[in-house]
RNA sequence: GGGCGCUUAGCUCAGUUGGUUAGAGCAUCUGCCUUACAAGCAGAGGGUCAUAGGUUCGAGUCCUAUAGCGCCCACCA
């Protein structure tokens, strides 16, 4: 028998192992319709947090579900090696151990980044149990295993080979911290306080002088001119002049550039092609110069004559006491800019002119908007809205960096000999040909996981079976890293999009609406939640707790009423199991009205349920089970079932609903689903390989649950009557009419009947066919007749305006016949309401 | 500059293709230790659905504009 409250570390015990053993986590062989999941890998940086629980409740809650609808089930785990932001934790490690980790050779620093590997594998495989995600490991993979490393070489050589991807010199984000090229999507903008510094670039010859505006001055080194507006007249007096670039003091000519904006600021604008994308184009159009004069490492140059090997912000400093030593400082304004930092290292980042890799982008991106206008083939993004930022995406791209210079990643397919370059699956043959030292940047191996991770190159069955994938489960942040590019490579390697749909939510947030950071301290750790109140009372939260798409502020007391929710559940089952010992299974039994009621009711909640949940709605399939557990199956059938214990069509009853519901709410609890299941007699299965409940037209019963339902209100009237009036047990009540008062007069715990009109206070209530008069020794309370004048009222205005309504004929010739009947009715029912009342 | 989302009860959120008196949890008030559950039960109060227009017989829902909050993309000498 159940305990009399819910210990969710109890019911947790041991179950997680027991499925393992069982193998309920791999794909059913018999099956035959697959339905596949790959996760999105987590890095193997740290610890999962609750954004990852989040992500893998909704995941896990879809796959049960089409597992026990009998499914081919594969949700594949697997992890993502992170380059970068491994990198710079292994890096961090040893120097703690106080080891220099670019003293080491590659191979001796890969031996600890591999051991760093392990570690956070295992930690992630924990947290994963204690979620109770039932991820098929026999399928894990990780993003730098042999056979991913295969997909990604045969990606990079057939790309190359098509001409869609380049080695190419061009202005790239460089993180001077983690010294590594970065794309776009990992650089992020920050509002920084700052400054335009006025420079005064005077004029070659001439007392005159350009006021040159820049945030970042210490590039003035690698000015190699000054671009006005062609149309500016401010400046045509000295077109084709130079002007004297101070410090160094030598020339450099004013050009003349549309890229130099009349509107923003002086209009002169210093060109520095080696550190900015913008002058690199005007460079290009004008043959300048591309002179370097800030390192790899944020060190100054040797064209920084005076200030070669300091740091850039120390350079900064000195060079403008400098400038302003000599006069050339006109002006300093403080302005707050928008600053390009480092996503993983944090750092200010710095454009520079650099060889790197790129994938040609624009024939890719034309293929997934080509793709997106096909409705059998596109990926349906839920909620619809969040295709949008894809294909935006896709119009606006530009190429794609993805070389990176790090040694935690994929080693690029590419070796140098001399002047050649040779790109292939292995290396060359013949001596002397060294591989490319780079490599590829995370989220080019992230953008094959849906195929790489079914065997790809390789013909294999999972592959066949499960590709396409059929549902992807992420947070809108991801989409520009993660989705579009899994979409674009799917695409072209496949010919076929990576999953049929795209189930999209937000961010965890907090309390306050603020994001989660470490500066902030307010992180959600998911384990100290599932410790606190069960893997069941998170994961049903979680999934349930917003629609889909939306961000979700965590706040720890719905979490915990999430818990009593559970507590009422196991309640509910606990009385279900101690009276349902001695249950006759019977295939015919002879229904009741409260029976069929509470059939009808669990039918069209299966119907609910179901539908919301194709349509990956989990919110609101979980409020569906809520209402009817709490409503319908507690706080009435329960009721009402205790006066027929002894009856062996309420047990069955009982049983039946019960194993609906634990099955319906298994997907989103499965450990406290499990724990009761197993309890109910008759039961050999377990409730994860159970199949999941199916909609029976034949249980349902229209007169029966109408019945019900008028008397359910009809005890809400009474109650609230007997409390208004503070009434007790010595009251008489006269039934009117013969409808059936047997289980009322029960429930009600009415004792003192009467067959009289008796000549004191009375009260009548009638609602549907129940029709009875109260009769009680006290006045009528205060209290009662002004709720009973509100209702008078309230029933007044709802006549006058439903009248209204029917009188304009607008309505009744242009609305469904069905609502203007409907509405007549309840105007009848409402005036005979109000006679009853006003009677009273 | 371009785009997206949100604004509904004190708080957190639902609200399907327009159609009863707009729902739930938490919180509040009242009454109950009724033998599944007091982490509970019964009942109640609480909303001009951000604002202003429009379409419609009918708008929380569709259209237009405005405001506040948040986010994405681009640019930022």
């Amino acid at each position: 028998m159940l305990d009399k409250k819910y210990d969710h570390l109890m019911v947790e015990q041991g179950k997680y192992e027991n499925w393992l053993k069982n193998n309920y986590f791999e794909p059913n062989k018999e099956a035959k319709e697959p339905f596949c999941i790959v996760i999105p890998p987590p890095n193997v940086t740290g610890k999962l947090h609750i954004g990852h629980a989040w992500d893998t409740s909704i995941q896990d809650t879809i796959i049960r579900y089409k597992r026990m609808q009998g499914f081919k089930t594969l949700w594949l785990p697997g992890m993502d090696h992170a380059g970068i932001a491994t990198q710079a934790k292994v890096d961090a490690r040893l120097k703690e151990k106080g080891i220099n980790p670019r003293s080491l050779t590659r191979d001796a620093w890969l031996k600890y980044a591999w051991d760093w590997k392990e570690e956070y594998a295992q930690n992630i495989h924990e947290q994963w149990a204690k979620l109770g995600l039932s991820l098929a490991y026999s399928k894990e993979r990780f993003t730098l295993d042999e056979g991913l490393s295969q997909a990604v070489r045969k990606v990079f050589v057939d790309l190359y080979n098509k001409g869609l991807i380049y080695q190419g010199e061009r202005i790239i984000n460089w993180d001077p911290v983690a010294m590594t090229a970065l794309s776009n999507e990992e650089v992020i903008y920050k509002d920084i306080p700052g400054a335009f510094y006025h420079l005064k670039y005077q004029i070659e010859d001439s007392e005159e002088y350009l006021d040159v505006a820049t945030t970042r001055p210490e590039t003035l080194f690698g000015d190699t001119a000054v671009a006005v507006n062609p149309n500016d007249e401010r400046y045509k007096k000295y077109h084709g002049k130079n002007v004297i670039l101070p410090i160094l003091n030598k020339p450099i000519p004013i050009i003349l550039d549309d890229h130099a904006d009349m509107e923003k600021g002086t209009g002169c604008v210093k060109i520095t092609p080696y550190h900015d994308p913008n002058d690199y184009e005007v460079g290009k159009r004008h043959n300048l110069k591309a002179i370097k004069c800030i390192n790899l490492d944020g060190t100054m140059s040797d064209t920084a004559l005076g200030y070669e090997g300091l740091d850039r912000f120390i350079a900064r400093e000195k060079l403008l006491t400098d400038l302003k030593a000599q006069g050339l400082l006109l002006e300093v304004e403080q302005i707050t800019h928008n600053a390009p930092f480092s996503e993983r290292s944090g750092v200010l980042i710095e454009p520079i002119l650099s060889k790197q890799w790129f994938v040609k982008m624009r024939p890719l991106a034309d293929h997934v908007l080509e793709n997106q206008k096909q409705k059998d083939k596109k990926v349906n993004f839920v909620p619809k809205r969040f295709e949008k930022i894809m294909n935006h995406w896709m119009e606006i791209t530009y190429d794609w960096c993805i070389s990176r210079q790090l040694w935690w990643g994929h080693r690029i397919p590419a070796w140098y000999k001399d002047n050649q370059v040779y790109v292939g699956l292995e290396a060359p043959k013949e001596e002397g040909w060294i591989q490319d030292p780079d490599v590829l940047d995370t989220w080019f191996s992230s953008a094959l996981w849906p195929f790489s991770t079914l065997g790809w190159p390789n013909l294999t069955e999972d592959l066949k079976t499960y590709y396409p994938n059929n549902c992807l489960v992420t947070g809108y942040d991801i989409i520009p890293f993660w989705v579009n590019r899994m979409t674009f490579q799917g695409l072209e390697f496949l010919g076929e999009r990576p999953f049929k749909y795209c189930l999209i939510h937000g961010l965890i947030r907090d309390k306050l609406g603020r994001k989660m950071s470490k500066s902030l301290g307010n992180g959600i750790d998911p384990i100290e939640m599932c410790d606190k109140y069960g893997a069941d009372a998170l994961r049903f939260y979680l999934t349930t707790a917003v629609s889909n798409g939306m961000d979700l502020k965590f706040d720890e007391e719905n979490l915990a009423s999430t818990w009593n929710f559970i507590n009422k559940l196991w309640n509910a089952s606990r009385f279900v199991l101690m009276n349902i010992e001695d249950i006759k299974l019977t295939p015919k039994l002879e229904l009741k009205d409260i029976d069929k009621w509470l059939l009808t009711r669990f039918n069209e909640t299966i119907k609910n349920v179901t539908k919301y949940m194709d349509k990956f709605e989990l919110n609101n399939a979980g409020n569906e089970i809520y209402n009817f557990i709490y409503n319908d199956f507690c706080d009435n059938y329960i009721e009402f079932a205790k006066f027929s214990l002894n009856d062996n069509t309420t047990k069955n009853v009982l049983r039946t609903v019960l194993i609906g519901i634990l099955k319906m709410l298994h997907p989103f609890m499965p450990y406290v689903t499990d724990e009761i299941y197993s309890k109910i007699p008759y039961i050999d299965t377990n409730i994860m390989i159970s199949s999941y409940p199916i909609y029976n037209k034949k249980e349902i019963f229209k007169e029966e649950e109408k019945d019900i339902a008028d008397m359910i209100e009809f005890i809400r009237i009474y109650r609230k009557t007997y409390q208004e009036n503070h009434l007790d047990k010595s009251i008489q009540v006269k039934f009117n009419n013969s409808s059936n008062y047997e289980l009322l007069k029960k429930l009600l715990k009415i004792t003192n009947i009467t067959e009289e009109t008796l000549n004191i206070t009375s009260y009548n209530i009638n609602y549907a066919k129940y029709d009875i008069t109260i009769y009680y020794e006290k006045e009528v309370t205060k209290e009662s007749r002004e709720a009973q004048e509100k209702e008078i009222d309230a029933l007044k205005a709802s006549i006058m305006k439903r009248e209204n309504l029917l009188a304009n004929a607008n309505f009744t010739s242009k609305a469904p016949a069905a609502l203007v009947e409907q509405e007549k009715s309840k105007l009848a029912l409402e005036k005979e309401k109000l006679q009853k009342l006003q009677e009273n």
